[in-house]
DNA sequence: CCTTGGTGATGCAAATCTGCATAGATGGCA
DNA sequence: TGCCATCTATGCAGATTTGCATCACCAAGG
């Protein structure tokens, strides 16, 4: 048996396609379908019928994916704890975090760091998902959710509050909103995450029974630009919101603080050049939030 | 990375040399030194140093060899489990037992399944060393040690009292030794792991203290031909010494009786292949013994 | 009805990997 | 010291694997 099988195998089992498997691993559908069969034949057994719509698991299939599941851990468990020992300021670092972030905090943090350190080649996945860092998806998270997983190493870089905001040219063709009025006669730009989480839905306390959705939006950066093209009226982390220019609205009233994590696993955190693009963004929160 | 890389390295870390590990996994020396050049290349670590005498792991090759070793459990699994799905009654069935016992139980008892089962095609390995079965180095071992894994499955088929044996004409020549002298006089041939314990050596319960030793040999089925060919006095289990056609000397006096142990993993043992093989070797050991 | 966008299978040429043969290095031993 | 055994490294030819292009198939939708 051919262990690099269940690499593709275990590829197949999430994508249920063989060119989806393929586009995950950077090879041909051809070669996905031609592994499977080395993999089926020296385990002697069928791991997928090939009905429509895709391959699903037999029963064999499903016993095998549990040990490759295993497989899986173990080699991501290897490259970690190899890469946690590597000292050397030079090499990829995979960092993932929001839109908004990258382009306010992370760039700017990885364009200093690359002028110190030029042989850091940082990938900035900029995702609504969350990658998974024990799978090695990425190096680096900066989240506003803190991960439970014990051997994830989190930090908190920034607690940041926010407020709502309007562009100087929507304040000048509607005013500013009335407290108390739920936001009566006025256009909102809302985060179509909040919306879908089923609680309700405010702003800066204030309900939105009354106004209108201009926009929704799924990242904070999109929620700022729809602002400052005098959409309506939305939520913004303060520091971005003053650093565009926008009209703090209610100054009085504060929306929650959230909390800014950036996420490591414990075998790459002694990776010197990771060690060093987190300095790098964690210098950069302190000097956003001051 | 590779997965199956991982599984040269893990040969290399266990053989030393790439010599070593080529033989072991049946592929060229120059393919193992490709491939760990391959894996050292995509964890961007040094694995190995090259020292005379062989390539000795790097720290970094000691984490790697441990999440290696995970892997392969898992790949192991793997195959165990798939191959424990199996209901057809051919294939390959790997036994694993000592010359004696697969001379005169286990090929007899496969002769007969090969008549009603001609597809199932048994690899029987004599040897002395104990091949691990959590490794899939084997499906079915019989053992005189009872392992205490407890995935193991282990099935009690026989226990055999044992005898000091001599043939006619070693009796004709020597006469038979007189209990309670230390095999004054006498020769013997004695199984050297024995000697080797540290234990007390005895014979049928006498000490040995007198006697001169013969020949030492390192299986059970050698013991019995140094003794058929009148080289001296030796411990024979009762079934195989009469069976040898030797004279049994002193009936009175027993030696401790042992237990043989067919062992098989639980993943395993519902295997048809498998369980037909386990069924006619215990038959065997009923048919000897009863 | 046909079109469209997706799937998996297969022939073929290119790229890659493997094994063989051999050269070079090293340690043991007379 | 020189010889021999054993190891690793490397050039090269053959075997294998891969990706590409293409075909057939299927379901959804106009």
């Amino acid at each position: 048996m051919n262990w690099d099988d269940a690499r593709i195998f275990l590829a197949l089992c999430r994508e249920q396609t063989l060119r989806g498997a393929a586009r995950v691993l950077g090879i041909d559908q051809a070669t996905v379908g031609r592994r499977l069969a080395s993999l089926e034949h020296a385990l002697g057994a069928t791991l997928f019928l090939r009905t429509s719509g895709g391959y699903s698991l037999t029963a064999a299939g499903e016993v095998a994916m549990a040990a490759a599941l295993n497989m899986e851990s173990s080699a991501a468990e290897l490259q970690r704890q190899i890469l946690g020992m590597d000292d050397r300021m030079s090499g990829v670092v995979r960092v993932t975090t929001t839109d908004s972030f990258a382009i306010d905090v992370v760039i700017p943090a990885i364009a200093r760091l690359h002028r110190a350190q030029p042989g850091i080649e940082v990938q900035l996945q900029a995702s609504t998902q969350l990658l998974n860092l024990s799978k090695r998806e990425a190096d680096i998270a900066v989240r506003t959710l803190k991960p439970e997983n014990p051997d994830l190493i989190v930090r908190r870089v920034a607690r940041w509050s926010s407020g709502i905001f309007a562009s100087a040219a929507y304040v000048q063709a509607h005013g500013v909103p009335e407290p108390g009025t739920a936001f009566a006669g006025h256009h909102l730009v809302l985060y179509q995450p909040y919306l879908d989480s089923g609680k309700e839905v405010t702003l800066a306390s204030e309900p939105i029974t009354h106004g209108r959705i201009a926009m929704t939006c799924t990242s904070g950066l999109l929620v700022r630009r729809a602002v400052a093209n005098g959409l309506g009226v939305g939520e913004i982390p303060l520091p971005l919101g003053e650093a565009d220019g926008l009209l703090r609205l209610w100054p009085a009233r504060a929306c929650p603080p959230y909390d800014i994590w950036l996420v490591t696993h414990k075998d790459v955190r002694h990776t010197a050049r990771v060690r060093a693009v987190i300095d790098a963004i964690a210098e950069a929160f302190a000097a956003v939030t001051g």
